[in-house]
DNA sequence: ACATTACATACCCATATGGGTATGCGTCAA
DNA sequence: TTGACGCATACCCATATGGGTATGTAATGT
């Protein structure tokens, strides 16, 4: 083992800057294989490489029209991403300092580290 | 070059369920090395491996305390994250059909298919 | 001073990638 | 049918890991 198939979940497939580059692009609307390639600046067979690790991850949807293929964002798998990162939106967001402070509470108490003043 | 130093941001430094798990496990509180090994079930340098990762994307900051080193969360870099993601929102809530309309227009607008009916 | 504890690093490995080039395959045009 | 086009794959490479073991270092204990 050495990497545990890092292609395997939404996280990974956005961890990637092309990656994003491409949902970016796609999320104005479909867009086929050659219109990617021309507006990212990277050799097609790239652009193929990074689109199959978003289908694979149900990141993007495929419509063939003819010898080309329209690509379409399907952002549903972004879900996860965002309700995991939203835990930790109390962290950088000062309007939660109360919340904070229960969160601190908590560790006191399973740490033990409680000082009972 | 190869994949271009994936350690270099919160995206990729979060990509990894290990780490994630280390951050799900700071945001009860502080938490020393040993601890989170212990929690974790995983060999000690293995997490500070991962630790390391966190730390140089500042997803973590430490405290030195005798020959221990407890990590806390900082979960500021996620922001980045969560501003990306929720740009996709609307992509998976029905709520925001309206704007997903607007998006399709804007779509129609860039690519000039715009059939006029 | 010596042993032990708590971490961080140095290495070693196997493998997963990202990037690029060559190639295969299906589709549309002559 | 032959040829160009559009895209996916097969390969080849260099490298960045993740995992593990051995080792170095600082701090506490005896």
């Amino acid at each position: 083992m050495a990497r545990a198939a890092t292609t395997a979940d939404a996280f990974n497939a956005v961890a990637e800057p092309r990656r994003r580059e491409i949902l970016d692009l796609l999320a104005a609307g479909e867009r086929s294989v050659g219109d990617l390639v021309e507006a990212m600046g990277v050799v097609q067979p790239l652009v193929s490489k990074h689109l199959r690790v978003l289908r694979e991850v149900g990141l993007v949807e495929v419509r063939e029209d003819g010898r080309q293929r329209f690509y379409r964002l399907n952002g549903e798998p972004l879900r996860a991403i965002h309700d995991w990162v939203s835990k930790y939106e109390t962290t950088w967001s000062k309007r939660f300092d109360a919340l904070d402070d229960v969160l601190a509470e908590l560790k006191e108490a399973e740490t033990g580290h409680g000082d009972g003043d």
